[in-house]
DNA sequence: GTTCTAAAATGATATAGCTTAGTTTATTAC
DNA sequence: GTAATAAACTAAGCTATATCATTTTAGAAC
């Protein structure tokens, strides 16, 4: 194998940054959501959301528990996984800034149906979902915002069932890498580097199948050059091929 | 084999039933998203609606098309299907009476992500999206509920994934056939009778597995007493030992 | 009732991907 | 730099499920 070995690629250090007033401030001007509310109105807001800073591995709540608050990813990452009866870790989602998760429903009592975990060290904003509910139902533009958000996920969770019902493994991987390529990846001399600690472990739980199962066949891409990996950086060499395997 | 042969069951005769203006009110307001709304608006938001005719088979809108609609089932059923390139069909859901499909966000120009085909005889309400934008607009509870309802339908779509990503053929068979229990099932003194012709071919499809394998393993419940299944219906004869199979 | 036909069941064989176990490598800590 | 260690890789047998081919059956039409 004549993988280039070095290729380090300035990994991202793991401190976690602070959450200032402003730089919430930003984020949550960010969310398509609040996008069309006035300066004033989103400071309101603002003070509504709390925030909390997590490590890489921390939990941030459990699937099971009861839901009671919106979170969203002031900076970091974060993952989203399932947990079958045997053990078996299913990864539903890997979110960056910006983002948002946990009880997006509003209404009654409801419980996380994932685990959420920081994957590096993160800040999360939070708010509670009665607070969330009277802001929707304040802005019904920004209901529709949701709703607009909710059916994109719907959507791809779909894709994912026609994905896991009728593709091959290798056909789930290619996809898999070329997804998180689309979302996390950044233009570099190599190609298109995603940067996050990606283990085996989880993109055969993103893609329903076993560590070494998606080991082989990263190795199989790798040696017809398709992508370059190391301990937590994949870079995607040739997108184009990549996506012929899908 | 020592199957009952003869369990007609009383066969849903599958003439198409017309729309009435008040038939139409009544499924419009056990819609949840209009549920709190005084009869008098719920008049004006029948009058938004039109409805059309479909006999067993026909196609109701196709995956690609561009989406405008919102559809409601006035009568009968409908199943949503996605086609894979291979032209393997994937199974997404079966709806029965009351229940809204189609183009449930309002914002901008959308494409069905899946093609609609009536499974009987069915009158299908729609609105277009604008209508259905300016009325989430005008009652912001009634998006809440729309939004509660895409939610479920979140959840739903990720237990699938979950089951797909880590269970075997048979949990899943035997999950599928559970879940249409609750949902369309009704009771009778051989169980619980689901009445929808229901063919290998979309259990196949709603499972990521073959007919062949679906039929076999079919048989195999049969065999064990689990279930009892004729051409056009299904009746789960012990539903908790079926559970015991997921 | 008898006949007809699409759906279902079954059988035989092939194979993708899982399992288990052991080896190698990249990154981190020293 | 070197050592320690968790992640990644590899190999080989095994099993669940797919595939291809054929028979049987339920329900509809006559």
């Amino acid at each position: 194998m004549k993988t280039l070995r070095k290729t380090p690629l300035k990994l991202t250090d793991t401190k976690a940054e602070s959450c200032t007033f402003d730089s919430r401030m930003e984020i949550l001007h960010d969310l398509p959501f609040f996008r069309n509310l006035s300066h004033e109105e989103m400071h309101n807001i603002n003070k509504v959301f709390s925030d909390t800073k997590y490590d890489l591995g921390d939990v941030i709540y459990r699937e099971g528990e009861k839901s009671t608050r919106l979170c969203v990813i002031a900076s970091g990452s974060v993952k989203l996984i399932k947990q079958n009866l045997d053990g078996k870790e299913i990864l539903t989602d890997i979110l960056k800034q910006g983002e948002f998760f946990g009880n997006m429903d509003p209404s009654g009592e409801t419980f996380y149906v994932e685990t959420a975990i920081a994957q590096v060290s993160s800040c999360i904003m939070k708010i509670n979902s009665e607070q969330f509910r009277s802001i929707l139902e304040k802005y019904p533009t920004a209901s529709l915002k949701v709703l607009d958000i909710m059916s994109k996920r719907l959507k791809e969770s779909q894709e994912r069932i026609k994905q896991l019902s009728a593709n091959s493994v290798e056909n789930r991987i290619a996809y898999t890498i070329l997804k998180l390529g689309e979302k996390l990846g950044v233009e570099n001399d190599l190609g298109l580097l995603i940067q996050i600690p990606l283990t085996r472990y989880d993109i055969a739980g993103m893609t329903g199948t076993t560590p070494e199962t998606a080991s082989r066949i990263i190795s199989k891409f790798k040696e017809v050059g398709l992508i370059k990996t190391g301990r937590k950086w994949t870079v995607i060499t040739n997108i184009s091929e990549l996506e012929k395997k899908i």
